[in-house]
DNA sequence: GACCATACATACTAGTTGGTATGTAATCCC
DNA sequence: GGGATTACATACCAACTAGTATGTATGGTC
């Protein structure tokens, strides 16, 4: 038998209920009334647990967009060789990335699209969980460069800000488009870009084969 | 003297005041009244023009935000060299872009943010600019591949499609950040992809320089 | 100059929204 | 077990929104 009051419970659901209107919806668009009827929470326990509902949309910023966005990037400077790493977690994203997926892009973009020119809590905690991106893709580059697995003539800051953009980009634009299309070629067209970022000899070994 | 009514000009300064409104708060985000009391125009006209909020935005896209569009990249086609006038218009992009475009972002990119997945009209209709964007970009790789300005082992519908994710991935993204540091990087970035695009040879003879 | 469609102008409405005031019932602590 | 705090629940409000009904004046047409 659970207790009839879960405080956690309670804060959890409408987090996720939140992030998931807000996904859909936009922030702005997202209607508490929804939220209300999706989780049957009373608009009083909303507002006893969040006090507005631009802290309500804080709080899905920092406790359901943050994770979702470093559980993407952060495994992969994990890896062996970081360029391997890119390429698989595009492979994965181009396979696993659904209709439902495609159609309402990345809550994070989605998020800073919508909300950074007008609102400047958002902003800035959105682009707290972009910079801490930045600094982890681009330590990651310098570290592949010391390796060898990165050619020496690319800039580490501005490959990470561009594969960031890129990576957006491509999620972003498919929202316009219908159909998947759009998507698999500019992923494809990413993958082609990742592989440039080895070594010149590195890319010989592998697109030799293609060659001869 | 000029006649008391001049719809035309009414018109169009509903279609400028709508622009800009959309651009600063997005379609759901723009008032009606903001724009009426910007031009000094009465909602009885507004009405008479447009007929409802979404066909003016619709308006908005075919006679705004499509000649926008398409005042970027129908020019970098007609150059003799595409990846040089690419990476000129990147450079001046760069260099023109102040801080209200930055903050605000490109109003194609945020248009498709914001309603491709709520509104099929709206999302027809964008995605009518960005596919006649695909075509012409597709048509002047293949045009550039044929003139042995590109390199021949990318495929040009990939390459076309990641380089439009790419654009509106990097003003996109900098929105999130405050500084301007982000869209120099991400900029660059996009320059040195681009670079990499020419054939092998025609790189080096750029490169050599800097490796000599 | 009569007629009529176009081009406005004004006042109002209905619906939705975020937010609040107030009340109540659990739950925790001593 | 009593008191206080937390965790809800209900009813209501003020503001803003797109949209409309209705009226009026201008400009072109015959």
């Amino acid at each position: 038998m659970q207790p009839r009051k879960q405080p956690d419970r309670t804060r959890q659901q409408l987090l996720e209920s939140a992030f998931a209107e807000i996904h859909r919806n936009g922030f702005r668009g997202a209607s508490l009334e929804t939220i209300l009827r999706e989780t049957g929470v009373t608009k009083g326990a909303l507002y006893h647990h969040f006090g507005s509902k631009a802290k309500l949309g804080l709080a899905v910023i920092e406790e359901m967009v943050r994770p979702f966005v470093e559980a993407n990037w952060k495994p992969v400077l994990e890896e062996d060789n970081i360029i391997d790493a890119a390429i698989s977690l595009t492979r994965r994203l181009t396979a696993e990335r659904n209709d439902f997926a495609l159609e309402l892009g990345c809550p994070f973009n989605n998020l800073i699209q919508e909300m950074s020119p007008i609102d400047e809590d958002f902003r800035n905690a959105l682009n707290a969980i972009l910079q801490d991106w930045r600094d982890g893709l681009v330590q990651g580059l310098k570290c592949g460069q010391q390796r060898g697995e990165i050619r020496q003539d690319i800039c580490p800051e501005a490959t990470g800000d561009f594969i960031i953009s890129a990576i957006e980009g491509c999620v972003g634009m498919t929202k316009a488009s219908q159909s998947q299309a759009f998507y698999l070629n500019a992923m494809q067209g990413l993958e082609q870009y990742l592989e440039q970022l080895r070594p010149v000899c590195a890319q010989d070994q592998i697109r030799t084969p293609k060659n001869s």
